[in-house]
DNA sequence: CTGAAAGCGCTAACAA
DNA sequence: TTGTTAGCGCTTTCAG
């Protein structure tokens, strides 16, 4: 059973030619005469001949491999951009090599050298510090990421943060919303982007930004995050959540503790997995087209491989998706811009001294 | 920038030592005197040096890396299966060559050849028919399948479908329920074992199973599948969903239409992915140990790669997660193995006549 | 404990 | 158009 694999040599020997002639042959690099092509055609077959990559890719440095390195797979948003890095690998005949690294930062940095060893290039979503970027470069591959990176040129690709936050921060406020709290995820390179673009539009209305943060960007963490947050002092009436899943785990928490949604709260989150659609009420949230990151992330990077030098920072449109978990504050009627003024608390702004003590 | 990585010869050469010195010291092969560690050890990180796995991989013949081949990294099935491989292998020193061969029967032969090339060992999640696992074992590497094969000797894993199957059947028995459609998914391995389990329990309460099938094991394609499996002539009151996902595009769907989940209508599931618990109701499933299934797949697998043979197949064992999208018919009060007697209709069994004509 | 030498299977000049 | 030859970077006998 264990029968060695045959070699170019035995094809050679079987055809009668030299070795090199089947390695232009199987490469397709140059034309032959139709007697050699046959004999080499039938020695093949007959042997089952399959050249063996290793010994290819020693000799011509490339792989054909792409290393993939995301923080945890069982993201939806991660699992889109898998998704679509793969489609694009495949129709350039690239395989993925995947790494989860599971959110931990320690492992990440040794995984990312060990990964890098056997790869033509790598696209990395990461969560560590701009700085740490530098040693990236030093392994001297493409390499695309995900996030713009401020200090260093590297190519990278992401969505417009700044400006999705504001879409769902406009949209709460043109329907009536005035305490608005952003429950975030400090730890992610996007956090930052995403409140400032919330915060900068509650600004422009006259309104502050209650922030708290999640301790995963997960939905068990959203439901951890929430009494806190809808029981405490500041009494929002839309929360924007750092992603889906937080949302989505906060709005099951929410149901809990009594609150009908949407007509006591509105949620959002950001990414738009798809199964935001299917949960009830449907979740309002910004599309990041995830799997057109993960699509032009590998296609920046195969064009990288092919020799095209790329620094840049490609940025996607985000897509506001409105659906069944915000709505109107039932007691508001303008539109927006207006001086807030909220019927359960005299006196408005925010910080209205709690009931729950 | 691009300078050459420093080959074993050039750390020789810096430590005044042979080759083979350095390389039995890298591997650990050996032990050495102190003054020639010390020296090998100064020379290797003076020069920044890093083994090549490629020219390893070519003499030892082993690539510490795993080909991961499966139908839809988005089904979360899946990517719980990645997860717990990953974790698996990753334990062992062990890569994951990933290859989502997107549910296409014609991609998946020639992507799995190729794939088979570049690993130590497979794990496969196919569609194929039986009797195509015959080119599997020709590719004489070791192989792991998710299903058990009838006719070949092959390491595989899997959940008790029969018993899953059974629970859910039981369990809405036991609610009640009589007319009980399930909405397969033809196309799948596990489907006749679950549509068995189901229509065994229902046999011996003498009643009939309605089957029907959906075209994808998609949430979309369990929306499609929906309003011709309840608004047809068979008006069943609970049906079982070949997986979560077509269970809640369904549960979706029937929304649409007037039904009211759960009191019109139990839906249930198998998987039990993350999600089911956030959709609203959340829903009744069978939790069938995805990530743990990729756990085992992988510790087979490597334990394969370590000499050991393994034919076998391995199940696990299926949990009934009641959540909210079943509950007891307000019509039946009886346990269950009652004679059943729908009140909507006289003379109970199925088959109507249906007033959808 | 250390070193010299022979390749792994293949490609890439260079010759013929 | 075809063949010869020299390695890619490493491991692995086999001698010292």
């Amino acid at each position: 059973m264990p029968k060695t694999q045959p070699t170019i040599r035995d094809v050679a020997a079987a055809a009668g030619v030299a070795v090199s002639t089947v390695s232009k042959y199987i490469n397709g690099t140059q034309r032959f005469s139709g007697s050699v092509e046959a004999k080499l055609k039938a020695a093949i077959d007959a042997l089952g001949y399959r050249s063996n990559p290793l010994a290819r890719s020693m000799i011509t440095g490339k792989t054909r491999t792409i290393g993939l390195a995301i923080l945890d797979i069982r993201n939806p948003h991660f699992t889109n951009i898998v998704k679509g890095a793969n489609r694009v690998a495949l129709q350039h005949d690239y395989t993925l090599l995947l790494v989860d690294t599971e959110e931990s930062q320690e492992r990440e940095r040794p995984l990312i050298e060990a990964l890098a060893q056997r790869v033509d290039g790598m696209i990395i979503s990461s969560r560590m510090p701009d700085d740490a970027v530098q040693w990236l470069l030093e392994l001297s591959k493409p390499v695309v990421l995900f996030g713009r990176s401020q200090q260093f040129p590297i190519a990278s690709v992401g969505t417009d943060g700044h400006l999705a936050a504001s879409m769902l921060a406009r949209h709460l406020l043109n329907l009536g919303h005035r305490r608005i709290a952003y429950l975030g995820f400090a730890k992610s390179r996007w956090n930052d982007e995403r409140r400032r673009g919330i915060a900068d539009c509650l600004q422009k209305a006259g309104l502050q930004l209650d922030v708290h943060d999640a301790e995963a960007p997960s939905a068990i963490a959203g439901e951890r995050a929430c009494s806190a947050i809808l029981l405490g002092s500041s009494q929002p009436d839309a929360v924007i959540c750092y992603n889906d899943l937080i949302a989505l785990g906060f709005m099951k928490e929410a149901r809990e503790l009594g609150f009908r949604l949407p007509q006591d709260l509105s949620v959002v989150g950001f990414d738009n997995v798809s199964y935001a659609e299917y949960a009830s009420p449907a979740l309002t949230t910004v599309d990041l087209q995830s799997e057109k990151m993960g699509e032009l992330a590998m296609t920046k990077l195969i064009a990288a491989l092919n020799g095209s030098h790329d620094d840049e920072y490609a940025m996607l449109e985000p897509r506001l998706v409105v659906r069944e978990s915000t709505m109107r504050r039932p007691d508001t009627s303008q539109p927006a811009g207006v001086t807030e003024m909220t019927p359960k608390t005299a006196g408005g702004r925010r910080r209205t001294g709690g009931q729950g003590a």
